[in-house]
DNA sequence: GGGCCGCTATGACGGCTGTCATAGTAGCGC
DNA sequence: GCGCTACTATGACAGCCGTCATAGCGGCCC
């Protein structure tokens, strides 16, 4: 979880803006909470976000699908130094990083994105826009890494699609339970499949 | 859907309760609105529901976990007039509902179980219970389902999970990306997994 | 020094929110 | 008629929201 303090004042807001949509919501995400979350000064949220809150919330989902995006990468490479990369190895990476933070610190936080998409979806194209390509900026390096695994192309979206399915929805079930069961129940039962894919066509 | 009109205000207002926070999210379902909605008066609301917003929120999600429950029975007895019941039959009945809402009706709609945990679960711990149990209201019978078709009964919780949560993950990206390509993959790419597990634990 | 520009500060505005207080109505038992 | 209960009606309240207007500061450039 990078950049909390040495960036300046504007991503420390978008960084903040998804830090708290990820816990209470866009709605009740207030922006004057924003601002004082990242210590950051009032004035200066129509100065850099002129588009008011609909712009604010769209860089903090296009960060979240950055970051996640990013994350894949890391995964691949911590998976490379220990030996050779499987699907459900990824998959177990990317889930664990919930259930470490979750039983960790935990079941207060969720995806932003997922946030973003349940209270604008209806309303706001832009920020339903901004979803779309935050679960495709997402969906499409674990389809890269899928196919370097020797998963066939077109499996390796679907496979990414259904990944990210199973990961949302089961985020949804570990915060209402508060319990991380959910979890470790996807990767274990999706692993079987993701390596079988792996294999042949 | 039922219980449009029908039924007394009281379950009116919970019905459409349970509509709007579906559209809308919780925050930006306004208690005024619910009432109108329903065609209810307004003071009726401080008199249905002395608990607040609270209650009434808690209500509409206990609602949507029954109606979800009762639809998996539903689901099972018509795919028993049609042949023998299989997982992957099963799933893919949950999975059309929403397709065929979506593509009717457009992407304005989402589950109210999710909307309420992504926006109640950090703050308020009735909300986040209610939700619990709606899912587990909810994937009790899908459970029962499976091991009536032969899975053995500690493969079928963990299977019924793995389906909601694909389901419920599809269910935000189809809204985010105005497609229902996510939902159509993951009961593509399940189907195997489910019916693979039917015939031998 | 004057002018410009990036950034900050602050207060006000209208609007909507959930909640409460209070009063009022309809119906039914007696 | 009286009283009780279920339900409705309405207005007020404080609080927070996003947004805007306006002014002030600090520094760099010419």
């Amino acid at each position: 979880m990078p950049g909390s303090s040495e960036r300046g004042p504007r991503e420390r807001m978008v960084f903040s803006a998804a830090q708290l949509i990820r816990r209470d919501g866009v709605a009740a995400t207030g922006m004057r909470e924003v601002a004082e979350h990242a210590g950051a000064p009032r004035g200066s949220l129509q100065h850099y976000f002129p588009g008011g809150k609909r712009q604010l919330v769209g860089e903090a989902v296009d960060w979240a699908g950055r970051y996640a995006g990013n994350r894949v990468a890391r995964f691949l490479a911590e998976l490379s130094r220990t030996g050779t990369p499987t699907p459900s190895g990824l998959f177990a990476a990317m889930v664990r990083q919930w259930t470490e933070e979750y039983e960790a610190g935990g079941y207060g936080t969720g995806c932003p994105v997922a946030a973003a998409t349940v209270e604008c979806a209806a309303t706001d194209a832009d920020t339903r826009r901004a979803a779309a390509t935050a679960f495709a900026t997402w969906t499409a390096p674990v389809a890269a890494a899928l196919t370097d695994m020797g998963v066939p192309a077109a499996r390796a979206a679907s496979l990414a699609t259904l990944m990210i399915s199973a990961l949302e929805g089961a985020i949804l079930i570990a915060r209402a339970e508060q319990d991380s069961r959910a979890l470790t129940t996807v990767v274990a039962e999706l692993a079987p499949l993701l390596d079988g894919a792996a294999g042949a066509g």
